[in-house]
DNA sequence: TTGTAATACGGACCACCGGTCCGTATTGTT
DNA sequence: AACAATACGGACCGGTGGTCCGTATTACAA
């Protein structure tokens, strides 16, 4: 019974907040990073506002990630194959890191800004360890797998953001031809290893 | 004929930073983070000294990893097989891919300190081209590799300086393991696809 | 050896960023 | 209306990579 009631104006600057680094983080695509100031004054709002709100940056940039990563683990978690559970691993894999890599194109500055957030790699948001256990237990169920810890972090890997921002942006490789190998890829790691 | 003789303090000077700065990275294993001032001080030495030396943070810790790999730079260019030229890219690829890891993990606080240093992640350093470079060669004499490039870089991904140090540090991975593990994935992602 | 131009030195200094403090303003409650 | 409780915001802080510039050292020539 510690529940208390939000009071309205905090309740609308925490969106105002949101929208505002969602704008700043999608379309000010700029190769300048996005501060907190940059996010306050934007949002018109003081700093301190931002951090009693979100914690941290790590804390903000983690918020919107959720919200734009809501439709996608929605699909995972209830919906259809290939996504959605009930399809086999070997499909349902390469849908998932399909799903992951188009969110990462999509949100390129979000998803960079996510990975360098957390101090030390991505490896500290509670986010990446969903991630991993889902693609542990899937791979769990490939008949030869080995290593299946192992190797769903290096699947994670493959689609890091600042190696999915290189590709796109310095070597130009088109989305489509960053799926296409993607899925190849995984193909090659997913396929009974004829020992 | 712009060539001018160095001086005799400068050459001491850079060496001195670079003595230090590697204590500093290998042994002060502190979590706290190596910052300029620290190795100015504890080569006993100005900041803008380095500054001059080395251009900025990335090319000291440039320096750094060059010399710590030159011995496995030679073994891969000019050495015996499985490192060394000679070996069918099956054997050499594992090996190489050994090295690098092998290399992260003795050096985790200076690898980690690459990967950060450059802006982008690690692929703004020439250091990484010459990796990604060489596995690509080695690919496309595999028949039946598709998309060597984009594999090459999933490769590496896979040896990301972060993930090595999140494996070997938060979750307790020996250096043997994470070595079988990483050759039993790479195998996985080598062998004849049977399509 | 001495004079001098070139080069390097170093620590004060700067810009920037994430994060905090605290006096003030807004809200919800009785 | 009175009064807690809560939130506000911008000045402020600590720390970092990087620069400036007056001074000291070096190489070289006379």
């Amino acid at each position: 019974m510690t529940e208390r009631k939000p009071r309205k104006d905090a309740v609308r600057n925490r969106s105002a907040v949101l929208a505002a680094a969602d704008t700043l983080f999608h379309d000010y695509d700029s190769s300048k990073g996005v501060t907190m100031a940059d996010v306050a004054a934007a949002a018109g709002v003081g700093k301190a506002t931002i951090f009693r709100a979100f914690g941290d940056r790590a804390g903000l940039i983690r918020a919107l990630c959720e919200v734009r990563l809501e439709v996608t683990m929605d699909a995972i978690t209830a919906g259809p194959p290939p996504l959605g559970p009930g399809a086999r691993p070997q499909q349902r894999i390469p849908a998932v890191l399909d799903a992951l890599l188009c969110f990462k194109l999509d949100n390129r500055h979000l998803a960079l800004a996510l990975e360098e957030a957390a101090d030390l790699g991505p490896y500290r948001a509670e986010n990446y360890d969903r991630w991993h256990d889902l693609l542990q237990l899937m791979l769990e169920q490939i008949p030869g797998m080995t290593h299946s810890d192992f190797t769903a972090h290096a699947l994670l890997a493959v689609t890091r953001a600042d190696l999915v921002d290189h590709l796109a942006g310095n070597e130009r490789v088109s989305p489509e031809q960053m799926r296409t190998q993607l899925a190849d890829f995984t193909a090659r790691v997913l396929h009974p290893y004829p020992l």
